[in-house]
DNA sequence: CAGTGGTCTAGACCACTGA
DNA sequence: CAGTGGTCTAGACCACTGT
């Protein structure tokens, strides 16, 4: 009966939950651990490392490790992509390009990307559909001074995402979720009717310093977005 | 001249982004890396390990390591206790109850937080302002039967969050996110129109396995949710 | 079966920071 | 200054899982 690195985890935190160790106050160290456990103290430290990075615990040099007072408690959302989050639903995705044009970067896409001129960009608008119906609108402005590939893409067959995706892999992003309403536009593409409460997410990110892209994606009415932790 | 854990990382991650290695196209071993970059294996294998809990990677035992095609980008979100969320914007903190009461679980309830029978629960209504504004509308069920203590508790002096986390520091939850729209009462509460659209998370927690509590937290309109990843 | 990642060890040195 | 966590090492064995 060898302790893990995870049987540690667990016990450290049934001792956090159990209220043996309570919030604020302060838990053995590294070394009284390994020896309470019979482990190396690397062991317990990959333990602990992980209960911080959880916002269980707190640790400090020297000062050592306490239970956290008010836990930071962390969700992690998956950010989906629209075709996987529909596929795993078991639904039939489709995608359809509504509208493609090239326009100058209006005021506040520029403060919103922090864009230093305005300068071209490429205005999108998509839906895509679970099973026929309505899923998503997809309002989206892609910067042409640092794609102007872009332009020249064909987003009537692939989404403007996936062919970022694999245009740009990886890059910075702010996200933020809020609620709105449905115009008589977007009452339209959702078929539901205007004035109706809508999830909507927006995005913008940034690949090595340079604006990419903004998007405001707005589900139909109902959608909500859940996650355990 | 030598690599830490953090320099491999970041080294990684940038032949990725750089497009050096691409999506699904596959790494070196912890090995042939090891010998690269001249460190020892654990090192590496921490770097690789911090970058596939970050999604950018996949590995798999004798398949090895590869660059994620479909990058799973998570987001993550720091769950706020309102008292902390307000104060960190300089504005004054203000709690008040408005409601409270013995109720038997209503069947929703019951069913989402898979209690066994009906059985009593504490339903508690508050309010959260931010310098004297309003801020946020908490509708919450607390399960009796697990904390029978919570009717004697005092809900008018500390917020039923703050006694929760102190009562029962650790729990699982399921957190969801959706828009919804003010109904008169909600509107009366947060001073804005019926009919607005309104941010609301929903939370449900239990304590080894038994239900804890549900909660509805409405924000004042124009709230938003916002993360970097 | 053999290659790759997963984990553990015992020891070492370092960096930060509270007393 | 001295205690605590942060990180690295060199080596070892194990657990999975493609081939």
């Amino acid at each position: 009966m060898k302790a893990t690195y995870r049987s540690v985890k667990s016990d450290i935190l049934s001792k956090i939950t159990k209220g043996d160790w309570a919030p604020g106050s302060s838990i053995p160290n590294e070394v009284e651990l390994a020896d309470m456990y019979g482990c190396a103290r690397a062991t317990v430290n990959r333990a602990m490392r992980e209960l911080a990075d959880d916002g269980i615990i707190e640790r400090r040099r020297k000062a050592g490790t306490r239970v956290r007072e008010a836990p930071v408690r962390q969700a992690r959302f998956d950010i989906p992509i629209v075709r996987g989050e529909i596929e795993e639903k078991g639904a039939e995705y489709r995608y359809s390009l509504v509208k493609s044009l090239v326009e100058d970067a209006p005021d506040w896409l520029a403060a919103r990307l922090k864009l230093n001129a305005n300068g071209k960009v490429l205005h999108l608008v998509c839906m895509h559909y679970a099973d026929g119906d309505p899923y998503q609108h997809e309002d989206r402005w892609i910067n042409l001074a640092l794609l102007p590939q872009a332009e020249a893409a064909n987003f009537s067959v692939v989404g403007p995402n996936e062919w970022l995706v694999s245009t740009i892999p990886f890059s910075d992003a702010e996200i933020c979720f809020s609620a709105g309403l449905a115009d008589k536009k977007l009452a339209g593409y959702l078929t539901c009717n205007a004035g109706d409460p809508v999830f909507t997410v927006e995005r913008s990110t940034w690949w090595e310093g340079q604006a990419v892209t903004y998007v405001r994606l707005t589900y139909r009415p109902g959608h909500r977005l859940t996650t355990r932790y």
